[in-house]
DNA sequence: GCATGTGAAAATCTTCACAGCA
DNA sequence: TGCTGTGAAGATTTTCACATGC
């Protein structure tokens, strides 16, 4: 394999790929087909080869991908290959909602620890967490945790973001409909709610 | 104006750049040139401009744009010139969140139903609003209502989404990590909020 | 003079098509 | 034969740079 510079959205569509060859690994695939997957997640075969590609091509020529094999390298690229351990800053509806989703442990993701600012809050157990102190945010580097969820409302968004960074956190998901300003070295992902919704109607026919 | 086809990415980008100009316009910007913003947004000047264009341009050469009228503009063009009413389905956790999310309003986006399986949450009251049956799915059609987010187990998500497309559905957002699969004249958009975590690692630096 | 609107160039991303190997 | 890996072609998107009109 040649030198390429990878695509961001190779690495945007990784955890699809990964997300669906884990469905279709307990499905008992042992072993796919770039069209299989393809006509699972519905695209292009030759995408996922190329996508693949960037990253040194996890298959068999004649033969196809060892769905296992190719869920190991994934995670490795992702680094999802050791369990991600996160925290999670407002224990509010969105935060409990954080909390109960389903779908973290196929990436290897997991909430360890959860704070809030409301004192009535602090203290409470939820599933094995007991929700810090706001304050107490700056243990997270001594945990070892750089991955956190902001839920807060917006007004408090940015504050949070702070102490996060000051704490040694390298990467946040933020939920507040507002913008964060963080260092370069730091990565974020917004994720508006509302805005996801507000982009239906243009694709919807009238009638 | 010529006629251009319009990119995906320019119609993605609107609610972003809707969502700023409401922020601007709320500070006292009446008017705002295509550098203000994007400085702002922290996006190229001429992303905005050629974007804009695209649906024949709203500003005026060697003044800029007012604010307002850009607004009322990219409302229209999303069709979020009406208060767009929507359904919940669901009101777990993650459903209250989206009753409680406070991003809804800046789009004109409104949830007017919710619906649960539960019997225990159906006919309780949250926020004006009365949790119904989920039998009841079939009076959104007579509600007029065209929007639905579905925020129930993913075991349970494609069996709702056939339902709101019988009720006349158009348009889904589907918080459930899983496939959904509808007819072509329905546009589903899902969010599974563990993908945008699992993005973060790739992107951190080691140490 | 100044900022938009827009062709054209550049960059990025996707799809094709096939060589090469099992 | 069958399927991957990949150059090359094609499509899309972004950025540039400047003519145009206030």
């Amino acid at each position: 394999m040649r030198y390429h510079k990878i695509p961001n959205e190779a690495v945007r569509r990784l955890p699809i790929y990964l997300r669906g060859l884990l469905f279709l690994l307990e499905q008992g695939q042992q072993s796919v087909s770039s069209r299989n997957l393809a006509d699972f997640l519905g695209v292009n075969p030759s995408q996922i080869r190329k996508d693949f590609s960037y990253f040194g091509g996890f298959g068999t020529p004649g033969v196809g991908y060892k769905t296992e094999k190719v869920i190991k390298q994934i995670k490795k690229i992702l680094k999802l290959d050791v369990v991600r351990r996160t925290a999670l800053v407002g224990v509010g509806n969105l935060g409990l909602a954080v909390l109960a989703y389903p779908g973290f442990g196929v990436y290897g993701l997991e909430i360890t620890a959860a704070f809030d600012i409301d004192p009535k809050k602090v203290g409470k157990k939820i599933k094995n967490l007991t929700i810090e102190d706001v304050s107490n945010l700056r243990t997270l580097r001594r945990k070892g945790i750089d991955l956190a969820i902001i839920a807060v409302p917006p007004d408090a968004a940015q504050k949070m973001a702070d102490a996060l960074v000051k704490a040694g956190v390298k990467g946040i998901l933020n939920f507040s409909p507002c913008y964060i300003e963080v260092p370069k070295k730091v990565k974020v992902v917004s994720i508006d709610i509302a805005m996801y919704l507000a982009r239906l109607p243009y694709y919807m026919r009238a009638g």
